[in-house]
DNA sequence: ATTAGTCGGTTCATTATTTGAACCATTGGT
DNA sequence: ACCAATGGTTCAAATAATGAACCGACTAAT
């Protein structure tokens, strides 16, 4: 392993959870020695990548990203990042996936990708407004929203879009609780008949859900083999896009 | 100097005027051979802080910028970011140093930072709305806002806040022109009586100015050696807390 | 008051990584 | 067909990274 690499390995240790870590704890963590990991944040202190908070004390991450991370959007900005793992997504399970994203109330399909694997397959429309009791990426949002966002919606009335949609809001509260458990959503034609899809909740910054990304299939080719498939990409899509964007899912996010 | 600083280097040249460097290109420009740079992008890559565009293209910056900012916000809020630069400011003029924000139409100064230097100070409210027109932060603002918005302020009713306060808009055109040659506005007694401030506009990512950083000192200490300090000190701190922001400066701002 | 265990930081001989000139294989322009 | 770029690779020589031991300062417990 390069020096290099070793150097911005050491910046992987920062979170949320801990945001200040010492000379002696960043070499526990590294496993490297306390004078190579010293040298190593004296460099990446000077380059403005770390610094030191007090007089001869922890260090935390420094002020270049800012910076680099508008750079970075400037050069390819978010719809290309979801596109990329939306792809990647859709050859994983060789079906349509789509990303939604909330806005106000309304969560509105913005991107998709098709796989050319089948000869069916769920086609989407452009801008598709999902409805959050209805759709698996509505309750994957409805799951880790606020308690008063998630009450006004089941509060509110209900509109069932199939025969199959659920709209009793006990029934939808049971959903909720058993997608907080397992992190991943699922809805059989509760929006457009005979498609079952799965997604996985987007976290912003704040730990709020943004959005989902899903992968949606015809019912009929829904077996047991797939759906494990779909689920363990979906949610792990789901981990790597929140990531992505810099957010972070909230300590109640299972862990897959 | 070691291999991680060397490394680091590399990603210093990326810009929005070149967000997209070959290899050779970045050897070039950091004067290292191709070898090792080639070395260090493949690092760099492996990270996530540089990745190829293509198969076997350019480099651009890479996804973890996202993410490393929004642990850097997490653990040091702007707020921070910007009193930190006002206190150097402050300590450099010996004078009162302040930030504004343009929320909408207004201007608000948000934050501020006293020198404990002189007996006598110019002094600041909490959340102080600035005019556009009448202070050197809304100059700075205003030269480089949307032609616009700079009529539509210049357009309607100037209050004069003292005798002093500039209200003939054509007068205000030729401050703008002015402010716009110097990347610095000056304004004196046409916001308070006797205060003499100075100010450069800070950008946001999209280059639009998002507010100011100032300097306001009383009337009576302004000679020419304080005068040149300031405008120094004001137009290089603007430009670096832009820069801590993760903005930039347009094309049409000079180099100090 | 003493001790023992931290901490951040430093030293320097040993070691392993980095370095760079020369070298491919491709590509695009003339 | 050629030339001059490009991105990428090789390997001996040069250099920088490494880590055990050490420092002084500090804290908590004895």
């Amino acid at each position: 392993m390069g020096t290099v690499t070793k150097a911005l390995q050491l910046l992987t240790f920062f979170s949320r959870a801990q945001p200040l870590i010492g000379l002696s704890d960043m070499a526990r963590l590294s496993g490297m020695n306390k004078a190579t990991v010293h040298r190593m944040l004296g460099e990446l202190q000077a380059a403005g990548f770390v610094e030191q908070v007090g007089a001869g004390r922890h260090y935390r991450l420094g002020p270049v990203y800012m910076r680099l991370a508008a750079l970075r959007e400037h050069a390819v900005p978010l719809r290309d990042v979801v596109g990329a793992v939306l792809q990647k997504l859709c050859d994983e399970t060789q079906e349509t996936a789509h990303f939604s994203l909330l806005q106000g109330t309304q969560l509105v399909a913005t991107t998709h990708a098709y796989s050319p694997h089948h000869g069916t397959r769920v086609t989407m429309e452009d801008a598709q407004i999902l409805t959050l009791h209805g759709t698996s990426s509505g309750l994957a949002v409805l799951a880790y929203a606020s308690p008063d966002f998630a009450r006004a919606v089941l509060e509110a009335p209900l509109p069932a879009r199939t025969k199959h949609t659920i709209t009793d809001p006990d029934e939808l509260r049971a959903k909720l609780a058993q997608v907080q458990k397992n992190g991943i959503a699922e809805s059989i034609s509760g929006f457009e008949e005979d498609v079952h899809s799965h997604a996985a909740p987007i976290f912003d910054a704040q730990g709020q859900p943004l959005g989902a990304i899903a992968v949606a299939a015809p019912v009929a080719r829904m077996d047991d083999t797939l759906r494990q498939t779909v689920r363990r990409a979906t949610q792990q899509a789901g981990l790597h896009l929140t990531r992505l964007l810099g957010g972070f899912p909230p300590d109640t996010y299972p862990t897959p």
